[in-house]
RNA sequence: GGGAGCUUAGCUCAGCUGGUUCAGAGCACCUGCCUUACAAGCAGGGGGUCACUGGUUCGAAUCCAGUAGCUCCCA
């Protein structure tokens, strides 16, 4: 059998994964058997995959793989998000660089370029999960903004507006002026910024008196409206109740007093800009002051500020500083740092703004939904994300629900010219409603504008896990009723509310039950320095080439060893080295087994016998412990766990055991059983390395049609003997002494040498004599009562053994050795008989522990009383 | 400023309700081997006052308090 010697990937891997498609084994349709369901976390339609896709899908893979396994009906649905914000933005700059403007074109046709934009561009990700591996159900793809998605968007919203849920307010929102929408506070990000605090003196109204204060933003004075300071700052007292005139425009603002204002910072008098400071709205709505917003949309200044109208407000920032200082109203200017926030989406800076908005109530849904999360009816992996997600849930603001963009759900709501406003599915249901509603008026279809805004992209993913199975529009249709709730969503911690949270809520509110039992949160993939990776940075592998170099299998066996859940991973390369080297390690084994001839006449040697009865029970013991650790979630320490029995049990024990002497054949009983245990060791193994699993579960034995691993039914968990276990450990205990021993006195294995041990008077155990005897190369092994001469001793636990040897002996180095041995068993036995002796431990330590202490106290006195014999027979033969 | 969490071998991490699976794993490292499955390998080996200081206890990596450093969330 010629197998080249290095495993290569890349063909296989295709050619599997095209044999998986064709067969449809990841396509799944209700039936009898008991579901099992992920909905993909919807990657941005406009992304490519990067390392935290990798990391993220891989674990969903092996989830599904495995329940696919266990003998469910598998489905996870694979899809994107429309991205709103990002796409418009992409959209926009794509018309842009053709010399369009969207100012120029209709709605309807900048959403005929995106729609097309999306057909070209969009879902290359998907694309990039199939290279990874991925089993997503790919006939159920969906995109958030499919007719069905749509409807179902639309349809909540008028659902929840009826419900008194969904309102149209004021509020302060964060303003990204270069996309031109409000954006939410998650989707900004806050960064220190070197600015100046200037010291601004406003006179007092009728007096010859000023008042200071200090201001990042003074180009803001123009929409002042009050001065507020402490009402117990004796500095300020005698302003209570007076106007100042703002400078440049003269206007007369109150001097207010609240005990917001701190008394340490700045000057301790605070100017009020309600139009543009959260906190100063929020004053400003407390005391009844008037909101004077200077900025228009673009950020430019509006004809409010009265000064420097349309200039840019970094621009005005700088415009207005000799201005005041020719007015003589600039007291001085000093470096200050402060955090400002940008927009995730468009790195402007964020200009908090007065703007009219759709909310959508958040009270009651966030109680049901830290209630079902509280109670562990979902959990989360690992648990100490309930500390997180408890307190936004406690501390959860209205939801702003609207965007000032046109990719996307459009409002349903349509204005009357009246300032009347009716909420509908469509305009024509739109004027059916006005004319019932208002019959004295003959409303037209003309009469009617809907509103500009579409709804937040995340205010269609909230309804993910059900839309995709159209759970919204048809609450009881067979496939939302067998697929929902979904068993596990896998995603990352920073969007626990962004997108967890509000799953959970419109779970209940639409389904009335969970979308999902169980939340396994990811970490961050970072470089080896520690730094998130981006693109930006430079700093991310690209994960097809990864693929490329080691192997999907590789790649999703370095990513999973390193990250057990919630923690961040810090990524290094050799990582997926190590994924590739096992590939390869498996790949020859394979090598070996199939390069075995078999004879049927050869009778199976007992070596092999016992060989087979302890990885059984090896086998059987990992199964168990994988099957806990899948329970846990704990992936890595399941993937751990097999590796280590694959490649120290499997390839360094057993086949090293029963690989028969080169150029003979194996006995078919031992090679039949061994490809067995090969072929339970790639189901094991086949959700964390679907293809090299694949490949050998059909190399191992000719397959029928569909006969193949992917749909293979696991191994299931099995009582195993523990005897055998506990003796082999001994056994490889009494091996590894023998190797070292050549080692150290440098015979090589070729060599065959002689095993004497001493015999126990209770019998020693020698089941694994045989299997010592072929790994060691010992030629004869016997039990004696009296140490052979001139040989070599060590003592495993209170056992000894002797090899003969030709060359002298170097006395003193072993008697030191013993000493040194004898020593630290006497110092032991000592902390244990101390700890025997003291009453309060016999009276208080449970009797098992006691009973372990004294099993040490024996073993280290019979020990003790085999090094002394041992030292004295040195001794004396001198 | 408020809250949560973390600190165990060079690196990444396990260590559940205190007691032989308590000091572990993988990688990295060192030594010797191209032994006929695999040098992407084989065999062997070294390495940690469990952040620090106190306390509780017969007994603490584990429980409690304080200190220091790091991370995240919120303001």
């Amino acid at each position: 059998m010629d197998i080249n010697s290095k495993y290569d990937p890349a063909e296989l891997e295709q050619k599997w994964y095209d044999h998986w498609m064709k067969k449809g084994y990841f396509h799944s349709e209700p039936d009898e058997r008991e579901a099992y369901t992920i909905v993909i976390p919807p990657p941005n339609v406009t992304g490519v995959l990067h390392m935290g896709h990798m990391l993220n899908n891989t674990i969903q893979d092996v989830l599904v793989r495995r329940a696919r396994m266990s003998g469910k009906n598998a489905c996870w649905v694979p899809g994107t998000d429309h991205a709103s914000i990002a796409t418009e933005n992409k959209v926009v700059s794509k018309l842009k660089a053709e010399g369009i403007e969207k100012s120029a074109i209709s709605r309807e046709e900048f959403m005929q370029h995106a729609w097309e934009w999306r057909e070209k561009h969009g879902g290359i990700i998907l694309e990039q999960l199939k290279k990874l591996g991925a089993s997503c159900d790919w006939e159920r793809t969906a995109f958030t903004m499919d007719a069905s998605l749509y409807e179902s968007v639309i349809d909540v919203f008028i659902d929840l507006y009826h419900k008194g849920l969904i309102y149209r307010g004021v509020r302060m929102v964060n303003w990204d002026p270069q996309a031109l929408t409000a954006v939410s506070d998650e989707e900004v990000f806050y960064k220190e910024i070197q600015s100046k605090l200037y010291y601004i003196r406003y006179s007092i109204e009728g007096e010859d008196t000023y008042i200071t204060i200090a201001t990042t933003r003074p180009e803001t004075i123009l929409g002042d409206t009050a001065i507020c300071v402490h009402p117990e700052d004796e500095r300020y007292t005698a302003f209570h109740g007076k106007n100042a005139l703002v400078p440049l425009i003269n206007r007369p603002i109150p001097i207010i007093v609240d005990e917001y204002v701190d008394r340490e910072f700045g000057t301790g008098a605070l100017k009020i800009t309600p139009a543009h400071d959260i906190n100063d709205y929020t004053l400003g709505l407390t005391h009844k002051l008037p909101v004077v917003d200077i900025f228009n949309d673009d950020g430019t200044l509006s004809e409010a500020a009265t000064l420097l109208i349309g200039m840019d407000r970094f621009d005005a920032r700088k415009a207005i500083i000799p201005l005041l200082e020719a007015a003589s109203n600039l007291v001085k200017i000093e470096d200050y740092v402060n955090k400002l926030g940008f927009s995730e989406r468009t790195d402007a800076v964020i200009e908090p703004k007065i703007s009219l908005q759709w909310f959508l109530k958040m009270d009651a849904f966030a109680e049901k939904a830290l209630e079902v999360v509280e109670n562990d009816t979902i959990q989360f992996h690992p648990p100490k994300f309930k500390n997180m997600y408890r307190h936004w849930m406690e501390n959860v603001k209205d939801w702003c629900i609207s965007r000032q963009l046109w990719w996307g759900q459009r409002i349903p709501v349509y204005y009357l010219p009246d300032g009347e406003m009716v909420v509908a599915k469509s305009i024509e249901e739109a004027l059916t409603i006005c004319r019932t509603q208002f019959p004295e008026k003959d409303w037209q279809l003309t009469d009617l504008q809907q509103d500009e805004d579409v709804v937040d992209t995340w205010f269609s993913s909230w309804l993910w896990p059900i839309s995709v199975f159209d759970g919204i529009r048809k609450p009881d249709n067979p496939e939302i009723r067998y697929y929902y709730p979904t068993n596990d969503l896998v995603t990352a911690p920073d969007i626990i509310f962004f997108w967890v949270a509000r799953m959970i809520m419109a779970g209940l509110e639409y389904q009335h039950d969970i979308p999902f039992k169980n939340v396994y949160f990811t970490g961050i993939v970072r470089d080896k320095l520690g730094r998130k990776m981006s693109k930006t940075l430079g700093n991310s592998p690209e994960p097809l080439e990864l693929i490329e170099r080691f192997g999907a299998d590789g790649v999703r066996m370095g990513l999973l060893l390193t990250a057990p859940a919630g923690n961040d991973l810090p990524f290094d390369e050799s990582l997926c080295e190590q994924g590739r080297n096992f590939s390869n390690k498996i790949w020859n084994a394979l090598r070996l087994v199939k390069g075995w001839q078999t004879d049927n006449q050869l009778e199976q040697p007992q070596t092999a016998q016992i060989a087979i009865r302890w990885f059984e029970a090896r086998f059987n013991q990992v199964v168990q412990q994988t099957e806990e650790y899948y329970e846990k979630f704990r992936l890595s320490d399941a993937l751990m766990g097999i590796y280590k029995l694959i490649w120290d049990d499997f390839c360094s024990w057993f086949l090293e055991i029963i690989k028969p002497e080169y150029g003979k054949p194996v006995d078919s009983l031992t090679l039949e059983r061994t490809t067995q245990l090969f072929e339970q060791l790639m189901q094991l193994l086949h959700p964390f390395m679907p293809f090299i699993t694949e490949e050998l579960w059909h190399a191992l034995r000719d397959r029928a049609e569909g006969e193949d691993i992917i749909v293979s039914r696991k191994p299931e968990p099995k009582d195993f003997d523990e005897e055998i276990l506990t003796k082999f450990d001994y056994a490889a205990e009494v091996i590894n002494a023998i190797r070292k021993f050549r080692a150290e006195k440098n015979i090589a294995l070729r060599t065959p040498i002689q095993l004497f041990i001493k015999a126990l008077p209770q019998g020693n155990d020698t089941s694994f004599d045989l299997i010592a005897s072929k790994l060691c190369n010992i030629e004869h092994l016997e039990y004696v009562h009296q140490a052979p001469k001139a040989a070599f001793g060590f003592v495993i636990r209170s056992t000894e053994f002797f090899v003969p040897l030709e060359e002298t002996l170097d006395r003193e180095a072993e008697l030191s050795k013993l000493r040194q041995e004898l020593n630290y068993t006497k110092g032991f036995l000592t902390t244990v008989q101390k700890k025997l002796s003291n009453e309060k431990f016999v009276a208080n330590a449970p009797d098992r522990v006691i009973e372990t202490e004294r099993k040490k106290e024996s073993d280290a006195l019979a020990r003790i009383q085999v090094l002394e014999e041992q030292i004295a027979s040195f001794s004396q033969s001198e």
